[in-house]
DNA sequence: GCACAAGTTTACGTTAACGTAAACGTAATC
DNA sequence: GATTACGTTTACGTTAACGTAAACTTGTGC
């Protein structure tokens, strides 16, 4: 059945505009094939896209994205090259996980400013 | 004691230029006094600035940065005013929370990719 | 007293990631 | 066959977050 989808089908479903999606082909980011003069995305098109824009949540560059992108897609054909690719996906975890761990960061002081919140709250509550 | 920096120990020691730095003031994330002409910075300003780098690295933007950095300080001086408060810091640590989500995800996929690659190098060894 | 290093203000330039608008193609539908 | 809906290309505009350069001030060492 070949499932596809139109420029505004995945624009509607991901919320982005049309114009979006198009930008990212110019960067080499999708590769639709064409019906005609128009663009038909299949679902590995669709999956790219998801994973765009989940990059772009994270505060990634389209560059970084498309690198991340390329890591899962691609299967190396000689032993080189996959060493390569391990060492190029073990850097890129350590950076993710560098991340994270600042995100944890500034959870826990979120977490500390709330307490401190409720803390007042509970003296004001208790007319001291 | 007093401890202070000039703009060129925080610039050094952050890793970015004082052009920066006075970016940041001019847009209301820093507010060192003067020494004369000169800019000094109190340690609460070095933290401010810690964390609207730590914020950039995270890919929040310096207005977002200024908000959470805004909601550490802040002390409500009434009831209404800590419940506003406290609404704003449950919203902003939902939002944290999705991208850690977001984040693991896009971890597990690279873990995935790295077993692949494993496995691929591993039949090449086998020789089959 | 003069060079020199570090700071300052002012202002225009740059890049990424799109927005917006114009001018056009094409297929259905009324 | 004209409108309408969807698509297309081309091109200039916009915003955030600084970079870069020029022209000036202010201690500091020699």
């Amino acid at each position: 059945m070949e499932t596809s989808y139109s420029i505004r089908d995945l624009a509607e479903e991901f919320g982005v505009t049309t114009r979006t999606i198009r930008f990212y082909e110019e960067k080499g980011l999708l590769n639709p094939r064409r019906n005609g003069q128009q663009r038909r995305y299949a679902p590995a098109d669709r999956t790219r896209l998801r994973l765009i824009l989940r990059g772009k949540r994270l505060g990634l560059s389209l560059d970084e994205s498309a690198e991340i992108i390329g890591m899962y897609g691609s299967q190396g054909n000689n032993q080189k090259q996959l060493e390569m690719l391990l060492t190029r996906i073990d850097h890129k975890r350590e950076e993710l996980l560098a991340r994270r761990r600042e995100l944890d960061a500034m959870l826990e002081e979120m977490a500390q400013a709330e307490r401190k919140c409720r803390g007042a709250l509970d003296r004001l509550n208790n007319e001291n």
